[in-house]
DNA sequence: GTGAAAGCGCTAACAC
DNA sequence: GTGTTAGCGCTTTCAC
């Protein structure tokens, strides 16, 4: 069961190999009735190019991988749904990865990565795309990649969110809603994305002209359960807030839980809401006010990105017409779980 | 900056390039002497042999494909877990593609990916593994493909669970905490599982010598939004259940959602379940209690079935030293949604 | 415009 | 045991 290729297509045709490759890459200098004779032996012979020896003779396999840490996050599946589209429109493949970033054979099993798959590019999610060993190694061998919401904005090309504005701009429609006693849990401290939210939240009581009471804030680490722990704490000390906001939806369905847990009727007696609008927010009752982290547009953005970067080596900047953005902001989905404050 | 190649590394061993060759790939009939010779040459120019060279000679690319239609369910980020562990484990690469169930052109979308990436195998996502003519589509191409729960059981390779007996194990366990009036939400009704979903409820309620109480039996397609309105339909009418059970556990958060809505208190007033465990069922509260269908070792298994199958065409039926299974049961996960009636 | 020859990096077949 | 030759399916160079 041989499969045809392009010297059969030759032969029958009566042409040389080169000119049926002409044909196939819909190159100029060919005459008409040439590409006409060769079409015909095309279609008859149901010929389809191999893209082996394409990648080969290109030295170029049309394929990136997204490099990621397999948690069971909507996140990354949204990421992924991103990257995948960006994918399929410049009709590139798609390869998977998990590497975990704690493990201690992380660079290796990145090495292995690297000499065993035949891929144009990486993208790198969080948090694989922190470790400097991965990025030096992928700068040293001259690989091309991007990164996706790195810590690090200052190298590299990378695709993020405003975590920064997205936390002020909560804040500010919480005030808005009347709301003082704003309880803050905040990210995990290791990441930068933590700092910046936290950045968000003090700017906007300062613009607001109002003091920030400390004792709001808690300690969190994105986890689940660190949601439902810092809920406790708060809500376990003598001045409570009137509503929760979490560094992000995870943490504030953990907040959720654990309200509900204590008999606390949200958003009655309580207002809870997050950042990232990850899926499940609005299937929990009640659906949780959050701001809208576009995953998916920032994956599709970073594909696009990468592919450009690999067929033109210069005009990464320019995707879609005109300057896209790199750094995405974040909308107010407002829901059921924030009410205005009254006493 | 040319990467070293096999020549290259027999140039400077000065033995052939097949001598490389054999020591590359650990085969016998390699003197000591000359192995120790080449090894020394690969170490120094810091050889990695090119795996789009190997794919092209063998025909082989070392790689597979997911081919699923991208929700975001928390289910295809199992699968794919499960599945990307076992292309790890043996060394194989995984492409994703995104097909969609209802799209006009999955046809020649199936067909484009055939032929233009160079995949040794697929493996078909529900509800892609249930049209006809993408099998047939492999099939007349022959090329090797696995699909994962499928409604036709009857030919060709899948893995799946026994939705039947998890149906079965629930009812068996709701009638043994005293519920009588079991509502039960159907699934898709284009989807076999809907039907051995049900057959399983009947069938434990037969074997328990209880009648079933048809009206406790309403519609419903797995979606989130139809757990909400068989829960709303279930409560409107006269004869209310004690326990809501839904086909998976998508429709018992939406069945939850919806009692909440009212004000019911579950699992007091109310008791749900599902089938699934999705991560989301011990995020919520209270958290429910399902059958854990077991999508990760799933995928796992189809990978390394698919995998085997491509290296040897025989054995497939041989891994992990015995009969593995293709059919995985379902265990129940007991939590918070449910308990004891009580009038 | 078109084709012959060489090459991408590797392995298989077969001779030595 | 080891090397030679040919070939996987495609593209590129360069002569015609």
């Amino acid at each position: 069961m041989k499969s045809v290729t392009i010297n059969d297509v030759a032969k029958q045709a009566g042409v040389s190999k080169k000119t049926v490759s002409r044909v196939i890459n819909n190159e100029a200098n060919v005459r008409a009735e040439m590409k006409e004779k060769v079409q015909a032996a095309i279609d008859l012979l149901g010929f389809k190019r191999n893209p082996l020896g394409l990648a080969l003779a290109n030295n170029r396999s049309y394929s990136i991988a997204l490099l990621s840490e397999n948690s069971n996050s909507g996140y990354l599946m949204s990421l992924q749904k991103g990257i995948l589209l960006g994918c399929t429109e410049q009709s590139m493949g798609l390869f998977l990865y998990d590497c975990s970033y704690r493990s201690p054979t992380l660079l290796t099993d990145v090495q292995n990565i690297i000499n065993n798959s035949f891929v144009d590019g990486f993208i790198l999610a969080p948090p694989i795309c922190d470790k400097q060993e991965v990025i030096d190694l992928l700068e040293k061998k001259k690989i091309s990649y991007i990164r996706i919401s790195p810590k690090n904005e200052d190298s590299g090309e990378f695709v993020g969110f405003n975590v920064t504005k997205a936390a002020y701009d909560m804040v500010e429609y919480l005030l808005k809603l009347d709301h003082k006693d704003v309880g803050f849990i905040l990210g995990h401290p290791d990441q930068e994305s933590s700092h910046r939210c936290e950045r968000g939240y003090r700017s906007a009581f300062k613009h607001a002209g109002t003091p920030v009471n400390e004792t709001l804030i808690v300690a969190g680490d994105y986890s689940y359960q660190s949601g439902i722990d810092g809920c406790a704490v708060l809500l376990s000390q003598p001045e409570q807030p009137s509503v929760i906001f979490a560094s992000n939806d995870e943490m504030a369905l953990g907040a959720l839980y654990e309200a509900q847990e204590r008999g606390i009727k949200v958003p009655e007696q309580l207002s809870i809401c997050g950042i990232d609008n990850i899926s499940f927010t609005n299937k929990v009752f009640p659906n949780i006010t959050t701001m809208n982290h576009p995953i998916f547009e920032i994956g599709h953005q970073a594909a696009r990105l990468l592919i450009t970067r690999l067929q033109n080596k210069t005009s990464s900047q320019l995707i879609g017409g005109e300057h896209a953005p790199h750094i995405f902001d974040c909308d107010l989905v407002e829901r059921d779980s924030t009410m205005h404050f009254t006493i």
